[in-house]
DNA sequence: CCAATAATTATACGAATGTATAATTAAAAT
DNA sequence: ATTTTAATTATACATTCGTATAATTATTGG
């Protein structure tokens, strides 16, 4: 006897693509992207491998993709919390540290991320230049955000100060958002935006810890 | 004709073993851990495959000696920076800062090998030990160090502060480390330990900028 | 109901990988 | 010198990987 045919369901291109992203980021997180084969990554998504090749030129392709896709993601929660805060300064800036140190982007699977694409990163120069982007962006954007509280505050800086407190104060949340990844259990909830918003607030020199539950 | 038979020394085991593991590191930085195969490792050691298992049951544990070794390498650096400082509690605490964040604990090389190894270290509970013990170990130093850096201030604070403004100096140090790391241009020579120490300094309330040039 | 289309499965293939084992050679011991 | 030992090379093997291609099936339009 033959073995039976598997059934299937035709899905919308952009459903199955996604499906098949989203396989590939979970199995990324769990062992990196050599790791994470396209028979793994096909079953994950309940399909077969040669359904890869059909939406993805290459494994490469289907990297890429989940790349960015997985980092519009993880900016979209960050940037849309500060601005969605329609108050003080001060308060947008709350927010956006807030944001960045809270689950979905405080958590192991985006830091898991963030080392299996830097190993492929150095490799792919078309990923890195997104990466430098990305970072060079989130830090402009705390920069506005720093500037515009401090003028709030009446305090005036250099512009190269400024780019100065805007780096000490990603390297904060840097370092927290991976320590929370990395050591989940070693934080109590909430602990983490507590200590990001008490040492950026030291940096700069404004309390940001009272401008939090405005939201 | 046949092919002439490769030369070869004998070499000191231990000897042997530590090109293997430098050129294990070497590669791992490079292409990951899955990406640093056997043939890679071997052929950058100027050996043949075979020596590998002959010096090591697995490649696992080729990695898991490399991973030993190399964390044992960057902690020595920041640990004796601080010790071997005879002056106040402030100035070993200054040292240990500077001595983070400065080649070559700060390095793309030791960032690469963070990633690489944070990657197997999900699926070995082995490695994954010696990980939290090595980030628990370098808090508590830094720990250490502030509350002497403190109590010579005149300054008091309770254990369980003190575990938070360490854990807040911790994250400094990591974020700085991760960036430094990973976008060297992005920074100029020095520029890293200064906002390392100014940042820290603002969060514990003591200057450690000019405490640094005593060495 | 039938033809056309593309979504999906199934199978195959060469290359690369970790491991195992046998063959050789350098160095040390007697 | 000769034997012994272990360090090193060489070769082989089963498995897995990414990719390529052919075969089928679900869906859509007429």
């Amino acid at each position: 006897m033959s073995a039976e045919r598997r059934k299937f369901k035709h899905e919308p291109p952009d459903r199955r693509k996604l499906d098949l992203i989203e396989a590939a980021l979970s199995l990324i997180a769990e062992k990196g992207v050599k790791g994470a084969t396209v028979r793994d990554i096909s079953r994950r998504a309940e399909v077969t491998q040669g359904l890869i090749r059909h939406y993805f030129s290459s494994k490469e392709d289907l990297i890429v993709a989940a790349y960015r896709y997985h980092m519009t993601q993880m900016t979209e929660v960050t940037y849309t919390s500060a601005s969605q805060i329609d108050g003080t300064a001060t308060e947008r800036l709350a927010a956006f540290v807030q944001a960045s140190l809270t689950p979905p982007v405080v958590s192991p699977r985006a830091v898991a991320l963030w080392a299996s694409f830097l190993v492929q990163l150095q490799q792919d120069a078309n990923v890195k230049t997104t990466h430098e982007q990305t970072y060079t962006e989130f830090r402009d954007h705390l920069e506005d955000l720093i500037g515009a509280a401090l003028k709030e505050a009446g305090c005036s800086v250099s512009q190269g100060r400024l780019r100065y407190l805007a780096t000490a104060c990603n390297a904060v949340i840097d370092g927290l958002w991976l320590e929370g990844g990395a050591l989940p259990h070693a934080f109590a909830a909430g602990e983490l935006p507590d200590i990001g918003l008490q040492s950026i607030g030291s940096i700069i020199a404004i309390d940001l810890r009272q401008k939090v539950d405005q939201a």
